[in-house]
RNA sequence: CGGGGCGUAGCUCAGUCUGGUAGAGUGCUUGGUUUGGGACCAAGAUGUCGCGUGUUCGAAUCAUGUCGCCCCGACCA
């Protein structure tokens, strides 16, 4: 059968990757290397997307603000270990002032900056600064800031969403006066993104603390959301940091006690970005496009009257007058009348994953019946009810496609994570090909033995086993 | 930054080995026939062959330099 991504996702994976971005329209790479440009129905998307993490965000009583794109050097420089993690991917803005020379538009070399900025590759250490000056009493705690915000990590090896050197992100900052909130926070911000990423993407996560090694630097304690695609390699979906006191520390936020000592503050960070979108593109999608959950689909249906030369103008209506009964529903519903080929419209709302999709014909008008399709079934689930039907159920049917899409990933996942005995299971597995998580027994992954592994099999640690700790699970990553 | 591949019409690519008028499919435009899962016929428009230098009567083709992209590594809270 003819599928319209090409190549399948079993043939390769990566270029299926890249050819459904085209296909469905979402982004485009752009002039600038390792950045990419989101188009409209991409961008829809993560609008969606953001604003429910923000309402999440916000509920759980933290405010919005904005801080500047550049960070001072000085700044970054105060935390030794966020330093080492951070320096080889930033980009310097060392000049101020472009000038015509020998025919070039070059930086001029009179306006180079006396002390360069970085270009912010996350915020801690810009944030930490004003929370230094925020924070003077036990009464200005907690403090729960967040930022949406664009940020740039000089990436080697770019790919479309899964890791740009430009990306959108929302970045949480937290202060607190003990240790205890603080990590309660950095827990439950980590367990908000699990929620979300099971209720509003449909994507169950594997969920845990960060062995040593894959640690964000400067965290005392990191969790994450990690994801399993259909390929069987990991994306980290989300992380949420216990900073501990390494940036209250190094920028000076203290606040006096209710004993009336000064006292170190203790903070959290915590992120999710457009990287997501990769996430839900590579766990839902097919060999035909994109399969989109309705919580996060600009159109969560799509009417496509079926005319002839004739009967244009009366099908056009008719279907605008159903869209307009299901838009009262509080449904997003598009109506494709452009002059486009009926066959033509079909796939190219398959390929841009509406969840539901409409067809009416002309006698079906007649009779005041309709046709409906769901993109996660497919063909399969083609079937004519009455307008009437349609109008009464398709909240229901939004809702039970979004509970059914969870499901199918709650199944795969099952086969995709296999618990190992030891480590000559692991290296057989994987020498078998096999693909997926391997949960293994975390004391065994101490052995020089897992180097050699992760050498060989390109493994990593993804994380600890919320569930019993003493297990870590290993998969190869993107 | 290493190894490999690629750069030719909007897109996918042939042509390069063996130098000699710039090609195909698809898409696009127009007209007609069609229309419930990617239609058909006809006519038409579309190029700095990535860029520079060299060899040559003549370069998409050969040499050399350079830029960019893709894949595999290294790197990646």
């Amino acid at each position: 059968m003819k599928t319209a991504i090409t190549p399948t996702r079993s043939e390769n994976f990566s270029e299926w990757y890249q050819s459904l971005i085209v296909a469905s329209d979402l982004a485009e790479n752009s002039p600038v290397r390792g950045c990419m440009t989101i188009k409209p129905y991409g961008w829809a998307i993560w609008e969606l997307m953001r604003e429910e993490m923000d309402r999440r965000i916000k509920a759980a009583g933290v405010q919005n603000a904005n801080f500047p794109l550049l960070i001072p050097i000085e700044f970054f420089n105060k935390e030794a270990e966020h330093v080492a993690g951070f320096a080889k991917e930033c980009a310097v803005v060392t000049h101020h002032r472009l000038k015509m020379i020998d025919g070039q538009l070059q930086p001029d070399p009179d306006s180079k900056l006396t002390e360069p900025y970085i270009i912010r590759p996350t915020s801690e250490t810009i944030i930490g600064d004003a929370m230094s000056r925020w924070v003077q009493s036990h009464r200005d705690l907690p403090l729960k800031l967040n930022q949406w915000v664009n940020v740039m990590r000089w990436e080697m090896r770019p790919r479309m969403f899964l890791r740009t050197s430009e990306f959108n992100w929302q970045e949480g900052h937290n202060v607190f006066a003990t240790h205890k909130e603080a990590n309660e926070d950095a827990r439950k911000m980590h367990k908000i993104y699990g929620e979300y990423m099971r209720e509003v993407l449909a994507i169950e996560s594997i969920m845990g603390e960060k062995t040593e090694e894959e640690r964000f630097a400067g965290a005392d304690k990191t969790y994450t959301v990690e994801q399993i695609m259909q390929d069987g390699k990991a994306l980290q979906a989300g992380t949420s940091h216990d900073l501990g006191q390494h940036f209250a520390k190094s920028f000076n936020i203290k606040f006096l006690g209710t004993s009336g000592k000064l006292e170190t503050a203790w903070t959290t960070s915590w992120g999710t970005s457009t990287r997501m979108m990769g996430s839900l593109l590579m766990v839902h999608s097919d060999d035909d496009g994109l399969i989109l959950p309705p919580m996060v689909a600009p159109h969560q249906i799509v009417i496509i009257p079926i005319v002839r030369d004739d009967d244009t103008l009366v099908m056009n209506n008719f279907s605008q007058e159903i869209g307009e009964k299901l838009r009262a529903k509080g449904i997003r519903v598009l109506v494709d009348t452009s002059d486009m080929r009926s066959a033509d419209k079909i796939w190219k709302w398959i390929k841009r994953g509406v969840p539901l999709r409409i067809e009416i014909g002309a006698r079906e008008m007649l009779n005041n019946n309709l046709t409906i399709t769901r993109r996660d079934i497919g063909r399969d689930s083609k079937q004519t009810i009455s307008v009437d039907e349609l109008l009464n159920s398709a909240s229901d049917l939004l809702n039970t496609i979004q509970k059914d899409m969870l499901s199918v990933v709650q199944e795969r996942n099952k086969i995709l994570i296999t618990d190992v005995a030891d480590l000559n299971k692991l290296d057989k597995y994987l020498t078998d090909g096999k693909i997926g998580f391997f949960r293994v027994n975390y004391e065994q992954t101490l052995d020089k033995k897992f180097d050699d592994l992760m050498e060989k099999h390109k493994i990593s640690r993804r994380c600890l086993d919320d569930k019993d700790p003493s297990y870590v699970f290993v998969a190869k990553s993107y």
